[in-house]
RNA sequence: GCCGCCGUAGCUUAGUAGGCUGGAGCGGCCGGCUGUUAACCGGCAGGUCCCAGGUUCGAAUCCUGGCGGCGGCGCCA
């Protein structure tokens, strides 16, 4: 007999039924000469119930004896129950311990750091499980999208040599008596790229040495970005819109118990929808005044600002058109007012903040050169990035989305690393 | 870089204006129970009170230093 999923098993059809399941023990009760095993695998959870007159004392024995997260196969037959706690429940006939567990250390009173230190357990629980699912179907949705859309996923180096954002901020690793960094970026590696695909999208870990200590920030995280030959700063911000929805529609379709497990407000995901709000930047310091955060032309926003500006709209927000001392130097300034930039950070709602920042990018040379010159960067060191400015340079336009804030965001989370599977935080480095 | 907080049993903790033998819940072990819902009932074991030094008749509690951890800000995705 071959195992079904205890997912497929919670259902009417299957009432009366004899099924084998295999999975771990998640609670267990014991009374009398009953023991009340409940069973998880990876799709859900059912509660066996295991009768000493009929598997033998020997049996009942052994599995009164084992402890949660043992491993198990049984056999049984399938019975809608109202008292079990996924509606149905399994009435054991013969079942196999394969892999006993004594004393497993997480139970009931758990606090953060331990369950942190004991993440490689803690990754089995309901939790956990449903956060995964939800990270699944956002890759997935990222991955479908932009394939559809006819971009080529390709891939830059993780050792490089150079900054993209801040330098201050890279992990120096040896290189064979040189000194490399791990990548803050694959941007400009997508922006050579585009010479010959065009459009293209990364998924890959991005390395942030800040010393940040904030419920947003890891040092690894996982960077969904993307860069597109001849696309302007709006034609990105559609697309990127466009594509958010598109996620939330996947997350939705296929997650939705997972969703409700972790308790989030779906209706405020069902909601969501193109067109996003747009505001300049300087329009954006006006509304945080007039909504009780003080703020002044030149501030970048804060966690403050942001958080206070968020909870305002129920839908992400693009702030564009920032001023241009206090953005990178790759971005392209406004060619009708050259103090302003012509980029965008999506803001995503109820206080969560960045989880975008993009734009179109400088391609002509004298303006990148102007600009690297005004924040004291050698071209030297960018001299290949330089060279797609001096041979056949064209508009092109891009953008960085934290794929781990988007699941802290989308799932609810309070903290991002619930939102990865092994956090890396300036103070966590195992398991 | 800055601000704040914490360290007591395997886990979660009570106890800290110094004072009798440092309590409890969960987990573990032994026993009981035929419908449990993180079951319940009885019993047992389990402590370098983070470390070092100091004050004191007396320190988990006060002081100094160290180690470890947590939350937040700035910065960013």
């Amino acid at each position: 007999m071959s195992a079904y999923r205890i997912e497929d098993i919670l259902s009417d059809e299957f009432d009366g039924k004899e099924v084998e399941i295999r999975g771990w023990i998640y609670r267990k009760r014991r009374t009398g000469k009953l023991i009340f095993v409940v069973l998880r695998d990876s799709s859900d959870i059912v509660q066996c119930v295991v009768e000493k007159k009929i598997v033998g004392n020997e049996k009942f024995k052994s599995l009164d004896k084992v402890g949660v997260e043992s491993s198990l196969i049984l056999k049984g037959k399938v019975r809608k129950e109202e008292r079990a706690p996924t509606g149905y429940e399994i009435h054991v006939d013969d079942f196999e311990i394969v892999g006993p567990s004594y004393n497993f250390p997480i139970n009931k009173d758990k606090s953060d750091e331990f369950l942190l230190d004991n993440r490689h357990l803690w990754v089995r629980s309901r939790e956990m499980n449903a956060i995964l699912k939800i990270r699944d179907a956002v890759f997935e949705g990222f991955h479908e999208f932009f394939r559809e859309r006819g971009y080529f996923e390709t891939q830059g180096p993780m050792f490089v040599t150079g900054a993209v954002e801040g330098g201050s901020t890279l992990f120096e690793v040896p290189y064979f008596g040189k000194k490399a960094y791990l990548t803050q970026s694959s941007q400009f590696y997508l922006e050579t790229l585009i010479f010959s695909l065009e459009k293209v999208y990364t998924i890959a870990p991005s390395f942030r040495a800040e010393k940040s200590r904030t419920r947003r920030h890891l040092t690894e995280y996982w960077h969904a970005e993307a860069e597109a030959a001849w696309y302007h700063n709006e034609d990105m911000m559609k697309d990127e819109e466009e594509m958010v929805v598109h996620i939330i529609q996947k997350v939705l379709e296929k997650r939705k118990k997972e969703l409700k497990l972790l308790n989030r407000d779906i209706e405020f995901l069902e909601n969501i929808d193109t067109p996003f709000p747009k505001m300049r930047y300087e329009k954006l310091v006006d509304f945080a005044n007039e909504h009780g955060v003080e703020m002044k032309y030149g501030d970048d926003l804060g966690a403050d600002e942001e958080s206070a500006i968020t909870k305002h709209f129920d839908s992400p927000v693009f702030i564009t058109h920032y001023p241009t001392e206090i953005k990178p130097f790759y971005h392209r300034p406004d060619p009708e007012n050259p103090s302003v930039v012509l980029c965008h950070d999506l803001l995503a709602p109820e206080g969560y903040g960045e989880v975008i920042g993009g734009g179109e990018r400088t391609y002509k040379l004298e303006v990148l050169l102007q600009r690297m010159e005004e924040e004291g960067l050698n071209p030297d060191d960018y001299y290949w990035y330089v060279d797609l400015r001096k041979y056949g340079s064209v508009p092109h336009s891009g953008f960085g989305l934290g794929v781990d804030r988007f699941v802290w965001w989308i799932a609810g989370l309070n903290h991002i690393k619930y939102a990865i599977p092994y956090p890396r935080t300036i103070r966590r480095l195992k398991p």
